[in-house]
RNA sequence: GUGGCUGUAGCUCAGUUGGUUAGAGCAUCGGAUUGUGGUUCCGAGGGUCGCCGGUUCAAGUCCGGUUAGCCACC
């Protein structure tokens, strides 16, 4: 089934590389166009954590994502829209992709958050967060206890309320320690929400936003290509791939290749949550379009500065904090425009951090973004003159 | 001079009526982090228990001496 989006959507593929799935292409939003394959940085709680947004578009960032869980529980929907959407709230102007709350109801049904509050808050809570029915997901706050409800009809009006411009349909995220059964299953009911989720989206929406469905499946080759049989057949303006990539890096590439390449290809693939420099190389052959993770400015926050592998025996960052950058006299990388790589020693910035100044982290979280905005435009060009290995060399 | 208190990891301290290989926090060194719960999680190194002697199968722990610091009194 074909979509037409609303005035001021759209999605154009503006160059193929030969022998790949890997290809430029424009994607246009109310709020502005970005040259794809890009990188979505993650301001969850509709904030980059240590930046303004002003800082943000000087690092060159041109598209951010927010987290419908996070603001649904607070400040909430109807907040976010009082003030006037994202986009005037946090003074963001460009494009905004929001996050559905389907990996919260994964992550928070499983534990895997939960053990941190058990950590935190000693022994003796552990109990479930999070319970699901047919209906929607039964969640009980992690801020105070309260309980909530978010169905695909909830997750839908809170993204209309929030106003972003790219929504994504409610989504179940099964675990990976699970039978295929469990993840035929839970497909089935994903599939289930995500009808419910355009229903809701053409009832309540305004115009203002499109609608992305979500590849389910797990690890499994058939449930892959049912699932993305699914997305095919409805219409989604962009397509996102979710759920369970598998337990390693090789096992993930096997995974995305599953989901992708039964995709349709007119639409823009999103791969949710991965943003490694080696991810995002393998990516772009399998078609993925846009990318989003908390890693360059969750490392940033723990003291690692992104750096390109091949010029440092494979590491992916430099942990900042470590002594053997007590003299280190060196910027973070000369040849990033932003003045957090360039004019500031890595000998600074470990005493910042070693002191504790918060001026660190952001520094850090400022070099981390502009090098992530180096290496897409890199992939872009080595796309367009359809020379991916000789570009990729001089990062991986 | 007399009396009292204290002395255990780089720092601040736990250490039961004597009982395995003396612990914690911080600091140090390193690792982790992929649809974000904001100084997080994991690991490692580091001690002649002030010193000497005694009692005991066994002493950080009990006894004597000694030394250093602090307090009080003469």
């Amino acid at each position: 089934m074909n979509h037409t989006p609303p005035e001021g959507f759209s999605f154009e593929i503006t160059s193929q590389a030969s022998g790949t799935h890997a290809r430029t292409g424009l994607l246009e939003t109310p709020h502005g166009t970005i040259e794809t394959p890009h990188f979505i940085f993650c301001a969850t709680k509709a904030a980059i954590k240590g930046l303004t947004m002003d800082q943000m578009r000087e690092c060159g960032a041109e598209i951010i994502l927010a987290n419908t869980y996070h603001l649904f529980l607070n400040p909430g929907g109807p907040f976010v829209e009082r003030q006037g959407g994202l986009h005037r709230m946090t003074d963001w102007h460009g494009p905004v992709l929001t996050d559905s709350g389907g990996f919260q109801i994964f992550s928070l049904g499983n534990g895997w958050v939960a053990d941190e509050i058990k950590g935190k808050r000693q022994h003796g809570t552990e109990r479930k967060l999070v319970e699901i029915s047919e209906d929607g997901a039964h969640f009980i706050s992690y801020i105070d206890g309260t309980r909530h409800y978010l169905t695909p009809e909830t997750s839908i009006q809170t993204q209309i309320q929030l106003g972003a411009d790219l929504i994504v349909v409610l989504d179940e995220c099964s675990p990976y320690n699970v039978t295929r059964d469990y993840t035929a299953r839970s497909m089935e009911l994903s599939h289930r929400w995500e009808k419910r989720s355009l229903d809701a989206y053409h009832a309540m929406t305004n115009g203002k936003q499109v609608l992305y469905g979500i590849v389910q499946g797990g690890v499994y080759e058939d449930l892959r290509k049912e699932s993305a049989g699914f997305v095919n057949e409805h219409p989604f303006f962009g397509q996102a791939i979710g759920g369970c990539l598998g337990g390693t890096r090789e096992e993930m590439f096997e995974v995305i290749g599953r989901a992708s390449r039964p995709l349709r290809k007119d639409r823009p693939t999103h791969l949710l949550g991965i943003g490694g420099v080696h991810d995002i190389w393998e990516g772009i052959h399998h078609g993925i379009d846009t990318f989003d993770c908390v890693h360059p400015t969750r490392i940033a926050r723990h003291g690692g500065a992104l750096i390109r592998p091949v010029e440092h025996g494979g590491k992916t960052h430099l942990n900042l904090r470590n002594a053997c950058f007590k003299n280190d006299d060196q910027p973070l990388d000369e040849r990033l425009p932003c003045k957090a790589s360039r004019e500031f020693s890595r000998a600074y910035i470990h005493y910042l951090l070693r002191a504790g100044e918060m001026l660190g982290i952001q520094l850090l979280i400022q070099h981390n973004v502009c090098f992530m905005m180096e290496l897409m435009r890199s992939v872009r060009s080595s796309i367009r003159n359809d020379r991916i290995r000789e570009e990729q060399s001089l990062w991986i």
